[in-house]
DNA sequence: AAATCAGACAACCGCTCCCGA
DNA sequence: TTCGGGAGCGGTTGTCTGATT
């Protein structure tokens, strides 16, 4: 089967740290479209990267939720137990610790917790020669298999994790088709840096009457108070903890989890819960900032 | 103060899996 | 059933930073 080219064969591809100005563009492209195809995405989203460095990038880094800092006593102890059943499923390890990666999790292993997990090993092992003979009396003509532990099934992991994008899949927008995005096309074609960096601060807010079902305009922003930056998107967490204490019945998970930006793309449905104008946010409607 | 080293983490790479045509 | 392509996974490498000499 004929590969795909790697990023380093394709040409003018970007490798390395991300810059922050590359970091934003991805953002903004994910929050207002959703991850609709990985590989098309860099090309739309004005990016000199191939789709699996913007798709690293977004899954370990950029996306909402994400857990940073140290690893609690209680998280390690979990990695520790998880892998000694499971070995190198860091995916499936991942997914028991709300927020993390499963990079951020394998690299924590690598660096800490593996010599830890050997250092116990060689304890236990110690421990063991001096009971072993109490143990194999004790087990002899048990069925032990029962103590084998299942891992936890797909439905589970996506349970605890929550959506990751306003469009949890690729068929929540109208289409898959990339023939299907020409508006974004023509759009592309236009746009420079300037649109990256545009001052959202004194757009027009207010309701704008919405005659179009398409899912890609079927959407606000909400704009925090206090941008004072020039930059569509500053960093800002006061925002979910504003939305979960305000309405947590109408709001899921992912929206009550803090999400550091001042401005948020939201379902259009979602706001109707809102009240239109107060003085903790103003809306900003796709049509305002995109026309 | 400069050089070296080690740890931590970000990012890349190649492979496999899975889905749709 | 086969094949192509995208997504996901895990191993590995690269880079940065702080500690030590």
């Amino acid at each position: 089967m004929a590969r795909t080219p790697s990023c380093d064969k394709i040409s003018g591809m970007r490798k390395g740290t991300w810059t922050a100005e590359e970091d934003r563009k991805l953002i903004a492209y994910v929050t207002r479209y959703g991850f609709w195809n990985w590989r098309q995405l860099p090309k739309f989203a004005g990016l000199s990267r191939c789709g699996k460095s913007c798709r690293l990038r977004w899954l370990n880094y950029l996306r909402p939720n994400i857990r940073r800092g140290n690893f609690t006593k209680d998280e390690e102890e979990l990695i520790i137990r998880m892998h000694k059943k499971l070995g190198n499923k860091w995916s499936t390890i991942a997914a028991e610790l709300p927020g993390r990666t499963d990079n951020e999790v394998k690299n924590h292993w690598h660096t800490s917790l593996k010599k830890r997990a050997i250092d116990n090993i060689v304890t236990n092992e110690e421990t063991k020669s001096t009971k072993s003979k109490d143990i194999i009396e004790s087990t002899q003509g048990r069925d032990i298999s029962n103590y084998q532990i299942t891992p936890p099934d797909s439905s589970q992991i996506s349970n605890n994790n929550g959506p990751l994008s306003p469009f949890s899949s690729s068929s929540e927008i109208s289409s898959t088709s990339s023939d299907d995005f020409g508006f974004l096309d023509s759009f592309i074609k236009d746009v420079d840096i300037s649109f990256w960096l545009h001052d959202i601060s004194n757009t027009p807010s207010g309701i704008v009457q919405n005659n179009n079902n398409d899912a890609t305009t079927n959407n606000a922003f909400l704009v925090s108070p206090g941008n004072s930056s020039n930059e569509s998107f500053v960093m800002d967490n006061d925002f979910g903890s504003f939305l979960d204490a305000y309405n947590e019945s109408t709001v899921d998970s992912f929206w009550t989890q803090p999400y550091e930006a001042d401005m948020y793309h939201v379902p259009r449905q979602m706001l109707t819960s809102l009240p239109m104008e107060s003085e903790y946010f103003s809306i900003v409607y796709d049509d305002d900032i995109w026309s």
